[in-house]
RNA sequence: GGCGCUAUCGUCUAGGGGUUAGGACGGAAGAUUCUCAAUCUUCAAACCCGGGUUCGAUUCCCGGUAGCGCUACCA
């Protein structure tokens, strides 16, 4: 329907913590679908969350992704058309619309306290009902209840969700339907005046032209509603792709408590971008044939597709992960190699403070001899102690050693 | 509790109404005139359960079960 357009996505991480993996592969689904479709990729940040966004956050996270080889076409840094890229920077188009609504009649205002909703939401339970909310200020007169806002009464923005039952087109789990039951009318503006998430998301997606979301599937249940508002606010829907979440072994969330999870963690372990972005778009993407398993980034964009994406969770691999990296340390030019490695050492005290061109020279040769043998180029320095602390005459002395010293205590 | 999503070797996956169900990681065994985590070869390893449709279901449909997600004036 749609498909005339020029592709526009959007990667919208929250500046609340480092790039985790998970977010990292929402974002290279992104670019490569944006790169193989000539399209555009957007960068926007969504620090709604004022308490828990940092700006220091959010300059890792675009360090981490140009690491990985991911760049955007618009976004805060680089600006754009549809500028600002921070949600915190667009707060007066928010309340526009808001009011909009609300003088559409498509909005109502909200007096409900959060001891109504709770008193609300136990009676539901307890009649094993969807928990709902009641569309109780549905009722008031628009006239009246703008009076009572302005006469400092406070005041939620809640979208009326219409009587039909909602459904939407996923590229990657097909239709999906809600019922109107189930859906509750939810609120877009905080009684504070603070837009929530679910509505900013929708807004700035619509007035940027997003034509294809690709997010994660937590947001999957949230979609009906913010179809309501696309639909309320008069915008086309876009195009959706819920994709699966990284579980850890246990099958939970993957979090810390697994291991490394955020991007500059690997980056410090010494795994290559190519790695972690080839492994990355194969947990949960395959290509035709499925035989497949070293792909440099261009040619993944050349073959990638979302519909060949998988709809079920996958569980992150470390050991998949390890064996993609020492293919590409063992492929990657090897003076680039000795660049990355180089810190490892400095950092384990093997090298001398002035590091001569003999010392490099052997370094060199130290590393090229290790490299086969490592998965992370963080293993350098151990794998070399044996070498580097080499004693010939107490080889000499051991018995069992007599033939080949250093290879028996590798 | 309600709603939604998901279900092929241990893991990532290919495949698809009739197949020896394919590949990869990991595992095991062997080779590489010693060790060996590199390399090579070989092997073991899977269609969640129950109905239905069909001549025939792992594949399509329904139900169950399990896992995950959402159910906030979080994102």
């Amino acid at each position: 329907m749609r498909s005339s357009e020029k592709v526009r996505v959007r990667f919208a991480p929250s500046p609340t913590g480092l790039l985790h993996v998970g977010n990292a592969r929402t974002a290279l689904y992104n670019w490569l679908f944006a790169r193989q479709k000539k399209g555009v990729h957007v960068l926007r940040i969504e620090d709604t969350d004022v308490e828990r966004s940092e700006a220091r956050f959010e300059a890792q996270i675009l360090e981490d992704l140009r690491w990985l080889g991911i760049d955007w076409d618009e976004g805060p840094d680089v600006g754009g058309h549809f500028a600002p890229y921070r949600q915190s920077d667009r707060m007066d188009t928010y309340q526009r619309y808001a009011e909009r609504l609300l003088d559409e009649g498509k909005a109502y205002l909200c007096f409900c306290s959060a001891e109504d909703l709770e008193r609300e939401r136990q009676a539901a339970a307890a009649e094993h009902r969807p928990q709902v909310y009641s569309g109780q200020c549905r009722q008031l007169d628009p006239a009246q209840a703008k009076q009572r806002r302005a006469s400092g009464e406070a005041a939620a923005i809640r979208l009326k969700i219409p009587e039909h039952p909602i459904d939407f087109h996923d590229i990657v789990r097909g239709n999906v339907t809600f019922d109107s039951e189930s859906v509750s009318d939810p609120i877009i503006v905080r009684s504070s005046g603070i837009p929530v998430y679910n509505y900013v998301v929708v807004v700035d997606d619509a007035e940027m032209k997003i034509t294809h979301v690709i997010r994660g599937d937590d947001h999957l249940s949230n979609t009906p509603k913010q179809v309501a508002l696309y639909e309320a606010l008069g915008f086309p829907v876009p195009e959706f792709a819920h994709l699966s979440t990284i579980l850890g072994p246990d099958r939970e969330r993957l979090s810390k408590r697994h291991g490394a999870t955020s991007i500059s963690q690997f980056r410090d372990m010494g795994i290559l971008p190519e790695a972690l972005v080839n492994y990355l778009a194969l947990l949960g993407w395959a290509p035709t044939g499925g035989t497949r398993e070293t792909f440099t980034p261009k040619e993944l964009i050349k073959e990638f597709s979302l519909e060949r994406v998988t709809p079920s969770p996958a569980i992150f691999d470390f050991d998949k992960l390890y064996w993609l990296n020492r293919h590409y340390i063992k492929t990657a030019d090897p003076r680039r190699i000795v660049e990355l490695s180089l810190p490892y050492f400095r950092k384990a005290g093997l090298l001398p403070a002035d590091e001569s061109a003999e010392v490099r020279s052997w370094a060199e040769k130290v590393i090229a001899l290790l490299v086969p043998y490592v998965d992370q180029l963080e293993q350098l320095p151990e794998k070399a102690k044996f070498l580097l602390n080499y004693d010939a005459e107490a080889a000499v002395k051991a018995e069992d050693n007599h033939r080949f010293p250093f290879r028996a205590r590798l």
